[in-house]
DNA sequence: TACCAGGTGACAG
DNA sequence: CTGTCACCTGGT
């Protein structure tokens, strides 16, 4: 067990901000994850949170994983100084959130299976297709299986609840065998490069794309357009969002306005 | 019962 | 190039 104190980090806001499906805000007012294999299990103290892990596995995982070398303070400062009145509601709501850097063929199979989809039924098809796989995580559970870790026959398995994600799955997982370099291509690419490559998959739109650029590959320019952000920037923003300010992290600020949102519609 | 959910591909026009 | 529509499936 270790304890730090993080400026701006909020596991449960993070674990509301649609960025991951493996995060679980547990009874006892912990939240854990499963990530690289390893879960991990974070707890509120009063300075700082305490965490389920080591000095060594911190400095080679975690703190790579929760961004720590990105101050987002410094983007609360821009927008105290550039933003709407809206804008600095939802920092103050969402002021926690990070984005985290995710394993990036955890990320693509994920949001494929989020499109046109709820929040429960993609959490419940993930998991199920970790215990389907059943390779152990490291302090329990399931961790998220490779492209070779994963039988193809999962796909027509009806209770993994992919719906006609299925073929799309499928379909990504051979290609990735047949091009095994794909994805780390994809990290070298500049962002509307790495969209156009994304884009050619089946399966993958736009904003399936996009939050594979902000949330797998770390764009943090990536601005992803789902229902609920093109809502709430029809209420706030009928002229428009000026980004200007924000420059190569608008990513971040669409975190601070979905969030915000989601709260929002919570309290209905 | 019908409709929706953190979209997308196929196809008109 | 922009607009429309069906689509797996579990939940209300």
């Amino acid at each position: 067990m270790i304890y730090r104190k993080i400026n701006n980090f909020d596991p449960e806001q993070i674990c509301d901000s649609g960025q991951c499906f493996r995060w679980n805000k547990e009874g006892d007012g912990s939240v854990s994850l499963i990530a690289f294999g390893k879960k991990l299990i974070m707890k509120k103290e009063e300075e700082g949170f305490s965490f389920s892990t080591d000095d060594k596995e911190w400095n080679e995982i975690w703190a790579d994983y929760f961004d720590l070398d990105t101050d987002y303070g410094c983007i609360g400062d821009k927008i105290e100084r550039f933003g709407d009145s809206h804008l600095k509601e939802c920092y103050k709501a969402g002021s926690g959130i990070r984005i985290l850097k995710q394993d990036l063929w955890e990320t693509v199979v994920s949001f494929i299976i989020s499109q046109n989809n709820n929040i429960p039924r993609i959490r419940g098809s993930i998991e199920k297709l970790c215990s389907y796989c059943d390779l152990p995580a490291e302090g329990g559970g399931f961790r998220f299986p490779g492209p070779s870790e994963i039988p193809l026959e999962v796909f027509d398995d009806k209770t993994m609840g992919f719906g006609y994600r299925a073929e799309y799955l499928k379909e990504l997982c051979e290609f990735t065998l047949e091009n095994p370099n794909w994805l780390d291509g994809l990290e070298k690419m500049d962002y509307n490069i790495a969209l156009g490559a994304l884009l050619e998959r089946k399966g993958i739109g736009k904003k399936v794309a996009n939050c594979i650029c902000l949330f797998g590959l770390h764009m943090i320019g990536a601005f992803p357009v789902d229902t609920h952000v093109k809502q709430l920037m029809d209420e706030y923003y009928p002229k428009g969002l000026d980004l200007t300010p924000y420059e190569g992290c608008g990513g971040v600020i669409q975190q601070y306005l979905f969030y915000a949102e989601l709260k929002r519609k919570d309290k209905h």
